[in-house]
DNA sequence: TAAAAATAATAGTAATACTATTAATAAACA
DNA sequence: TGTTTATTAATAGTATTACTATTATTTTTA
């Protein structure tokens, strides 16, 4: 029943890693629409039906990549969080590795580029869960490392402040919105107080939704 | 310079009626990936052509329905703001609205459907500005609804809270959070406290981070 | 080394996203 | 009123996309 989100692992074989890096950096490029596998395939010298060997669909390659995101940010926050004695502190860390995610006290091993995959999730991500396909992927788990770190948060959230009633909505939106609140600075900046390019500007309005 | 979302406008004909409250149906029921001007042109009878008339691709076409819904909450807004004297108030209503745009209080006349409005931008919404177009469509105003709508919002929280320091922030959160609360709650429910369609979950949740 | 298994490339197809051209209809005006 | 003009719609295309079935090649292993 449970689905992975790859006909053939990408990471086993020198093909599947070009693969995977040469679709990130294509997908920022030139936006998720327009990327076809049959681009990729020219990119890497390769065909189009051995990347579909690989993936079913654009959309599949899309959560895969985006799932290495999350997944490598929980993992982060996750081994942070077992040493950190105080919930505030590692909510302020968790709040700095998504708005940094590259910054190096949060270094840990991954085959991608951290900041190419930020740029990605920044884009694309919520393309991801905006599918009538939303049901089917969530039975699959496909959302499961977001989720995770979403409860993650909420649960130091509710350590911090243990008779607040909207632990997980407030996670989530920390979540989303340091991403948003980033891309409207950017692109729709009469939607946002943060400067350009200012993560600090960003994380001041965060700390305020949590009252700290 | 400045391009209207319309080659046409679909209110001018009966045809262009059509076309546009078909559409909207669809790529309800359908989704705006597999929605394509040929199948709507099928499903009223007229050929693909002819869609393209009114609309130079699919992506204006979304872009005008979820200016409908925005122009239309903003006129509602501001209509009931000129009235209620209390900031709180006012802010109240914008709030009740965007979570619950087709309440008796709220009516004020428009051809479309606004519950059928509401779940196309609750769907389809981000996706108007996560395009690599967003700084053309910018320039061409194709944001203004949306942006107006969340600077009114933003005045009335400074006027509420004079010394809060990220009124154009928090608009824009609550703006996108009303939906997406909303939409973890029928599909990703892990990810919000808001039980399945109770807005005043979601209501509950919003006041929190206003303090309110 | 030969057979089996895994991998990749070739060569398709149906559908999509348009566009150029022609036909039909309605409006303007002489 | 009849003719011209402008508007609108339909026909018939094309290049690209999103796949799939089949064949060829390479690698593994018995």
């Amino acid at each position: 029943m449970l689905k992975r989100l790859y006909l053939k692992n990408p990471q086993d074989t020198l093909l599947g890693r070009q693969i995977t890096t040469k679709a990130l950096q294509l997908i920022n490029t030139i936006g998720f629409e327009a990327f076809t596998f049959k681009k990729l395939a020219l990119n890497i010298k390769t065909t189009e039906a051995s990347v579909y060997r690989y993936f079913e669909n654009k959309h599949h390659m899309l959560l895969y990549l985006v799932n290495q995101y999350w997944t490598h940010i929980y993992n982060v926050a996750q081994y942070h969080c077992q040493t950190e004695p105080k919930a505030k502190n590692r909510i302020q860390f968790i709040l700095k590795l998504i708005l940094n995610p590259e910054l190096p006290e949060h270094k840990i091993h991954t085959s991608f580029d951290i900041n190419a995959l930020y740029q990605l999730v920044l884009w694309e991500g919520s393309k991801t869960y905006l599918t009538r396909n939303v049901n089917q992927f969530n039975k699959n788990l496909f959302f499961k490392p977001f989720k995770e770190l979403s409860l993650l948060l909420a649960r130091e959230i509710k350590i911090f402040h243990p008779t607040y009633k909207f632990s997980k909505s407030l996670a989530s939106t920390l979540l989303e919105m340091a991403h948003l609140q980033h891309f409207y600075s950017l692109y729709l900046p009469s939607l946002t107080d943060a400067k350009k390019n200012q993560p600090r500007d960003v994380m001041r309005f965060l700390n305020q939704l949590l009252n700290m």
